[in-house]
DNA sequence: CAGGCTTCGTTCAGAATTCAACTTCTTAGG
DNA sequence: CCTAAGAAGTTGAATTCTGAACGAAGCCTG
């Protein structure tokens, strides 16, 4: 009689989709990166200059902008010290809580936001966006906002 | 006269998709990661161990496993290092070509695959897989392998 | 076969990331 | 009001990653 539970293998199709999946992902983050470079930013830079714009009052607190970018707030910590010192951000005491912080734009972080901007716009439709149709766009979408909810769920501390 | 040209910015349909993108990408990374941690494995270990164990005679060039894992030399020549203290792999020197070396696979190694890859499978169907239909998968797989096509082009020195 | 390129892989220094304390403040219970 | 538990952020040390520089070996080309 068989005990052991079989192992319920990838099939060759699913295999495919995964690892071009894996590789994608590795070869745009890489690609995103080279771009901004001549501005000086790193994606993690960029993505945090994003979510602070986006913001009221161009302010997040540091936990909450730690959970909106998936960081640790150790991690945070240190890349919001970085950029302070190179003058996009600044922090700033919380009124309502006297433990909090916000991370705050300054005026250098704007314009640099305003200038970056387009670029990296260009850059995700060139090496991505532009090279799927509207349909496959929409079914990726489709395809993966179940995904994202189930691992939101699974998430743990980071 | 308009000497400007206009940002082509993404619409919220692709901004959406863009970031449940970029969302999925890194929560599955994290969660993969997480899954593998019981076993003292990273994320960049377990794809070592993959594309030795499936290489001829379980061994690989460096500098093909660096091409294979989209990493820079550097970057791989201390990560062998460090699996080598862990007794996962080792060094053998190049007949054919005196410069070179081949990362092989050590029994511990083939053997760790053995243990880890069923629950490494098993995390991939559950975190990803099986989250999506079979048809979802296929279009996936048809989407994204032009863009991988894409960016294999463009990928400059890592 | 000499000269100069290129490739292979490592090394070093500097930057980024992780992990585990630790401080300060808030909040809930008794 | 006091205390214990938890949350917000920071810090520092250890680890990992990056990018440039390097030595050694192969490959042309004349």
């Amino acid at each position: 009689m068989e005990t052991e539970t079989a192992t319920n293998w990838l099939t060759d199709s699913e295999q495919c989709a995964w690892r071009t999946y894996l590789d994608v992902n590795r070869m745009l983050t890489h690609q995103m990166e080279k771009d901004l470079q001549p501005f000086g930013l790193t994606n993690n830079d960029y993505e945090i200059l994003v979510n602070l714009s986006e913001a009221e009052g161009q302010r997040l607190r540091m936990s909450d902008l730690a959970a909106a970018t998936l960081q640790s707030k150790s991690r945070l910590s240190h890349q919001i010290t970085r950029m302070e010192n190179a003058g996009l951000v600044r922090r700033e005491n919380c009124e309502s809580d006297r433990r909090g912080l916000y991370a705050v734009l300054t005026d250098a972080g704007v314009e640099t936001m305003e200038k970056v901007a387009p670029h990296h716009v260009a850059s995700v439709r060139k090496h991505f966006i532009d090279l799927l149709s509207g349909e496959a766009l929409s079914d990726l979408r489709a395809s993966l906002t179940p995904v994202a909810e189930h691992l939101r769920g699974h998430r743990g501390k980071l």
